[in-house]
RNA sequence: GGGCCGUUAGCUCAGCAGGUAGAGCACCGGACUUUUAAUCCGGGUGUCGAAGGUUCGACUCCUUCACGGCUCACCA
């Protein structure tokens, strides 16, 4: 960052700002950084405090809306925003002003505003923030317009904008400058509107069946609830290392043992993993607990939560994604893990089955095996390949096998499976639920396993939360508790091809220097 | 991590059997008092992602690297 140009301390003071913005500083902002040089130099202020404005753009549009061309409003209205386009012919100028949710066409014309402040108008650059006061008018051409009678610049932009009719392409500038993508593509905002109403959604919907919004570390001493690797962190005072939290399930069910009975928490997880279309390292699921309920109870819940979410945020059930048409109304398909490999592949696997046997009929699909899979692992990877890319309408596919499902319930009927469904939709999983392990027993068995695993994944997540056991030592009610994964919804909700484009400022790697 | 592709002006993109680049928008100068991708006249503003190599000569060919996209593997 040191650069070896750069003055002593002591000589900052007249260290030149705009000389550093950048090398070499093309043509147009050179002209803009001589502008505002030259008026900084004559005393002008071109970063104001604050602007009294009285209407946004998309009010006046609802109240002018019925307007007709040549008709004007009496009224002087207050306006502030971004200048976006000039159109000038000479005597008069268009303008277009951008404030939160819409833009107008602003008209000046010297007559209304006198040469000086004219000619100053034409002085603006696009990118500046002004604010206008002006009355209503609809142009011939039938476009309402402000009619400018004055202006005051409010914050000056040094940097070129991007093209006004292509917009920003680049991806890369626009997940690194979200910022600039949501000035020149304003489509966008469509998309992170339904993100923040989904998320509105959850929190009435689970408000108004009686849960607690709480939260839980992050910063955690030991990381658990799920199966991923962990950031790593370090605690200066206590000298100790912390992680970063892979999932708060772990401190949810402590609230549980502690007498709560319905909890649930929206917020960042972190994992230390590749990075996808489908993954960033850090993510937003929703996570919540219900005592006295099992999955059946849950898998209730959750086709109510999500048709209700769907409908708050995007206002249909009825969604394209890829080249899906998938949709939420209706009853949604419950089925076994077992039964719908039967169902979509013809294989019958049961856990009766040699497990040579069933090394053998996967390896024919061309599922890949490894030597220390169990009979569960193995079912599990056949139903990856064979039926979840068949999973297109909303499907429950419940009673996983333990071996996978280190935190779940056993299944009454069937030790080698649990009371664990998950919820696939366009192909993909959006979320997980169970049964909860309540036996402390059962849970220290299934971390002990966890922890000797072969796998090195496996056994980093597996360091043991003697904490936890202990919670589960004073008795947990009976509950079931489910994750769904905010992103991978949103992505269903606005049929967005790459998590990066529902997360404002999703990780890039650092542009190096 | 593997494979494939991309990176040229502030933005969107051309270009080249190897002779150091050109359009539109933006920007600058001029005309224009209801336009809306305003129009008309004039002006190209560049470390062709970075570093090596081949060559008389590289934006172009080769190698390595960086960043990104798609895809496979793993995970949500």
């Amino acid at each position: 960052m040191e650069k070896e140009n750069e003055p002593p301390v002591s000589d900052r003071k007249k260290f030149d700002y705009y000389a550093e913005i950048e090398e070499p500083l093309n043509e147009p902002m050179q002209l803009k950084i001589d502008k505002i040089k030259a008026a900084a130099a004559s005393g002008k202020i071109l970063y104001l405090s604050a602007f009294e404005k009285n209407a946004s753009v998309s009010e006046i549009k609802a109240k002018y809306a019925g307007l007709a061309p040549g008709e004007k409003s009496d009224e002087i209205y207050k306006l502030a925003g971004r200048i976006m386009i000039f159109r000038v012919h000479g005597k008069a100028t268009f303008c277009d002003l951008k404030d939160a949710d819409d833009k107008i066409q602003l008209y000046l014309n010297i007559k209304n505003t006198g040469e000086d402040k004219y000619n100053e108008f034409l002085e603006l650059d696009i990118g500046d923030w002004i604010g206008v006061e002006g009355s209503v008018f609809v142009t011939h051409k039938g476009e309402l317009s402000i009619n400018v009678s004055d202006y005051k610049l409010l914050s000056k932009s040094i940097r070129i904008m991007p093209e006004k009719w292509h917009g920003l392409k680049d991806v890369e500038i626009r997940y690194r400058q979200r910022y600039l993508d949501f000035i020149v593509n304003p489509e966008i905002k469509k998309v992170f509107m339904i993100r923040i109403k989904t998320i509105d959604a959850i929190r009435q919907f689970l408000n108004s069946r009686g849960f607690l919004e709480v939260e839980t570390p992050m910063l955690q001493p030991i990381p658990g609830g799920a199966t991923a690797k962990p950031f790593v962190t370090h605690h200066n005072a206590l000298d100790i290392d912390m992680y970063l939290r892979i999932a708060p399930e772990l401190y949810l069910k402590r609230l549980l043992v502690g007498g709560f009975e319905r909890v649930y928490e929206i917020n960042r997880n972190f994992r230390n993993e590749g990075i996808s279309h489908k993954h960033n390292p850090e993510f937003t699921m929703v996570e919540f607990y219900q005592a006295f309920a099992d999955y059946n109870d849950l898998m209730i819940l959750t086709e109510e939560l999500f048709k209700y979410t769907a409908m708050q945020a995007t206002g249909t059930m009825d969604f394209k994604y890829r080249d899906n048409k998938i949709s939420f109304s209706g009853k949604w398909e419950k089925i076994s893990m077992l039964d719908a490999i039967e169902k979509y592949s013809g294989i019958s696997f049961s856990f009766d089955m040699n497990i040579l046997e069933m090394k053998n009929i996967a390896g024919k699909l061309g599922v890949e095996i490894s030597e220390n899979f169990g009979k569960g692992k193995i079912i599990n990877e056949v139903f990856e390949k064979t039926v979840e890319p068949c999973l297109i309408q909303p499907t429950f596919i419940k009673d996983y096998p333990i071996e996978i499902s280190p935190l779940a319930r056993k299944h009454p009927e069937n030790a080698n499976l649990t009371e664990r469904f998950e919820l696939f939709v366009g192909g993909e999983e959006v979320a997980n639920a169970f049964s909860e392990l309540i036996d402390p027993k059962d849970q220290m068995a299934r971390f002990s396993k966890q922890a000797e695993s072969s796998d090195e994944e496996e056994r980093i997540t597996g360091k043991i939360d003697l904490d936890f056991i202990k919670a589960l030592e004073y008795g947990m009610p009976p509950a079931a508790g489910e994750g769904i994964g905010i992103d991978r919804l949103v992505m269903i909700l606005t049929d967005s091809r790459s998590i990066r484009d529902v997360i404002l400022f999703p990780l890039m790697k650092p542009e190096k220097e």
